[in-house]
Formats: structure tokens, C-alpha cells, sequence
DNA sequence: CGCATCTTTGATAGGAGTCAATATTTGTGG
DNA sequence: CCACAAATATTGACTCCTATCAAAGATGCG
């Protein structure tokens, strides 16, 4: 087996992980491997030879850019994630690091290519592309009604999930890959206002700060109730 | 050919489109039409029994219930648009009728069969959700940052756009497809809101109210300029 | 150690929500 | 075809949440 492929966390879990062995080292040996820090970008809006990309460490975001210059931070990217339109003539949004990360690189060429040789790769994509679309919706359901302290509690309590090892319990104490101000651009908010209800939250017993980044649930009951949420 | 395709309105957009005379027709031999009259529901979230189904002609709402029981629309559909989660055990939306709406649907199970003969039909089906994942970014950009003016503003564009033949140049009339509450619902606003926007956007110029849903656009480019969008 | 960046905290104001009343449209049955 | 009831939409007064403006504390990096 390739040897980037042998020794890559995201191998069992990531799209390609559908393929033959076969199939997938054919595919390695087109696409690459690249390493961003924190804050380099994917690629940009308007971007013509835009790639895709599967996330194998580290986390990205999405952001779109208004005429204004402002960014919107569309969703947010983990390991085994796929990144990429693959069937419109330029990118539409921004792709940034939000630590340092490392991606498996292909050409939209080639991924073209690669979803018509390998069905089950078309087939896995778009299982994952409906997961996003999902995501997104949560997203909207979530900013449209709900007030600041509910968007928050639900974004703490998915980051919460999202750093457990178990799959539906959320950890116990994480750091946040945000800043303040990411926050409060992701949940359609001001920094000032994020900084306000992270101390209420806190006040309440629900959380407790450590430092900067660092977040410890202390009533994750708690948290989902003020989100708003039932479950996912 | 079969018939019922042969006199598909959306025979040449839909997913199914992609595929060849022949597929078509053996598809479309597991598949059924389905006739709903305005606000009956495709099927409900929770629904463990979920279809999937391209949309002939009409209009549908998906629509996330929260557990106070508040409906939120996530989205439209529009006719050749997909619907269906095929990779969850159940639905997690509402699918309901906003006019008599006509379509073409598939057991979970003939679909998955689909995907896997026709190969064409999951990449179809993969550009289709992309686009979804798309239009569910740009209604998460809408909404987070936008005064209440604006988000009307770019919906009332995206309505004049859909309503017109010309792809890109927005119709000067049309009909809004969904009351007051579901616009106020669609956009995270109250229905009064919606109605006093809707009163200044006409006291300023950009439109006319002819009845309770007719919209005449008087002047594009301002509604566009109010929206705070480029282009898309 | 000092500067730059990020975060917290405070005071104020504005936009949208809420509550309430009125007007309009729609649909149904007489 | 009209009349009445129910649903939908408009308008007004008031309140509350969050944005904005401003300043002071942390934090981190060279």
C-alpha cells in the first residue's frame, strides 16, 4: 500500500476509504499532500483552479466575503472532511486554516476523472455532501430564530462533541479553534456580545473558562437546554 | 419511451436527465407520480419511511420543527429539484406543498439501487446537492449578517429571478409563493416585520403590492443595492 | 520589557420583537 | 351572489436585545 495512505489517521473514515485498495493508490498518486499553518488559505474566492481537498488533520473554515470586504464564516472543516465544488468554474468562498493542517490535494481534473473511474468515490461524496448540506441547515436553523445565548450554547455544545472521542457524548473540556471574534462572525454576533454571554454562561454554572481558548462543560444539560436543541 | 417521461416538463433538467433513454425508462418503472395539493406533506421528520423524489411542477417547502413545535423552512425546491435524505435512517425535515405540486418518487431503496446502476445519476445527483449546499451558504451569509431589510430585499430577488424565464434577469412581476408568516418564518423575522418592510420597500420605490402576494419590481437594482449582494 | 493583539467591561442607542387593535382577503354555506 | 366567519395582513405603541462606541485589562510575541 502507498505509505501516505498506510500511515494517514483519516484512512478508514475519509471518502477515498471506500475505494479498493487498488483504486486508492492509483488516486494517491495523483493527488499530494500539503501542510498549512494557521491562518494560510486553500484557496480563495474567485479562485479559477480551485482544488478539492480531503481535511487529514488540523481544522479549516469557509468563509464567504461580502462587497464590503467582511468575511462569513460558513462552516467549519474536520479531519476526513471534504473540501471543493467540483462542478462550478470558480470557487465561491475562502478557505482558510484555522491550525496548522494537512490536506490530500487533487486537481479538479482529477477528481473529476476519479468520481467517473470509481462509482463508489461519486457515491461516498455525495453521502458526504449531504451531511454538509444538513450541517448547513442546522446552521440556519440555528441563527434565524434563536437568541445569542441559545447560538452559543449550541456552538460550544457541538465543538464539546465535536472534540469527544464518543461519538454523542460531549467532552468534558476542550479548547475553542476560535477566536472571540470568529465566533462572533460564525454565529451572526459582535465579539462584545460573545464575550458577555461566555460570562453569563459561566455565571450560570454552565461552563467554566481557562484562559483564553480553553472551555470546561460543567452542565452540558444545561448548555442543551439554553440551545434550544433536542439532540443533534 | 416511457410515457409519463416523454411529457416530463423537467425531463431535461432533472437528475435523471443524465441518463440514457433506456435507464430512464427502467427507472422510471419503480418510480411513481405524485399529485399534493398546497399544504399536504410529502413526508414528515421523524419519518422512517422517508422518499426520495424529483420535483415535476409546483413548489415545496423543507422545513426543520423545532420542540416547541415552531416550523422553520430551511428551504424551497423548485421544480427538476431533488428531495430526499438517502443516507439517514429518517428524515430529519418536513416536506410540505406550498402549491399543487407534482412528483416523481422513489422508494429509499430503488434509489440507492439507482445510484449504484447508474453511476451518471450519483454524479447528477452529487452536482445537485452541491448546488443545495450552496444555496443553504448563501441563505446562512443572508441571515447572519442583514438587517431584516436586507434579507427581504435579496429574497424578493431570488423570487423575481426564479420567476422569470431568462436565467439571470429578474422578472418585473411575479407572485410571492408563501404568506407573510412563511416569509418571516424563512428569513428568522416576526410577520409584522416582514409587513412594514414590505411597506418601505414600496414607500422608497423598488416595488409594488398588487393584492396580498402579487410584487411588481420597479426597480432591480435597488432591490439588489438593499440586499447588500453582488451578483448570485 | 514593551508593543500589538485579543478580550473584557461599561454606557448608550437603534432595530426588531411583542402585544394589541384594525383592516383586508379568502372561503364557505345559505 | 351575498353574507358571515376565519384566516391573513397591516398599522401602532412600547420594550428588550444586541450593536455600537469607548476604554481598560489580559495575553502573547519579538
Amino acid at each position: 500500500m502507498n505509505l501516505v495512505c498506510a500511515q494517514c489517521p483519516v484512512r478508514d473514515s475519509a471518502a477515498c476509504s471506500v475505494l479498493e485498495e487498488k483504486e486508492r493508490d492509483a488516486l494517491s498518486t495523483v493527488g499530494r499532500t500539503r501542510v498549512l499553518k494557521r491562518g494560510e488559505m486553500l484557496f480563495a474566492a474567485g479562485d479559477d483552479e480551485a482544488a478539492c481537498a480531503t481535511l487529514v488533520s488540523g481544522a479549516m473554515k469557509i468563509a464567504a466575503v461580502d462587497r464590503d470586504g467582511n468575511e462569513q464564516i460558513l462552516s467549519l472543516v474536520h479531519p476526513s472532511g471534504f473540501i471543493g465544488e467540483m462542478f462550478t468554474p470558480f470557487a465561491h468562498h475562502d478557505v482558510v486554516a484555522l491550525t496548522e493542517s494537512r490536506l490530500c490535494v487533487f486537481s479538479r481534473k482529477d477528481m473529476e476523472r476519479a468520481i467517473e473511474d470509481y462509482p463508489a468515490l461519486a457515491r461516498a461524496l455525495l453521502r458526504r455532501s449531504q451531511e454538509d448540506l444538513h450541517a448547513a441547515r442546522s446552521m440556519i436553523e440555528l441563527t434565524a430564530h434563536g437568541s445569542a445565548e441559545a447560538r452559543l450554547a449550541a456552538l460550544l455544545y457541538d465543538f464539546a462533541r465535536a472534540a469527544s472521542d464518543s461519538p454523542c457524548h460531549p467532552a468534558g473540556e476542550f479548547d475553542l479553534p476560535l477566536s472571540r471574534g470568529e465566533i462572533a462572525n460564525m454565529l451572526g454576533l459582535t465579539i462584545e456580545t460573545v464575550s458577555r454571554k461566555l460570562g453569563e454562561l459561566e455565571d450560570v454554572g454552565a461552563i467554566r473558562r481557562k484562559g483564553k481558548r480553553g472551555i470546561e462543560i460543567i452542565d452540558p444539560a444545561h448548555l442543551l437546554a439554553l440551545s434550544g436543541k433536542d439532540e443533534n
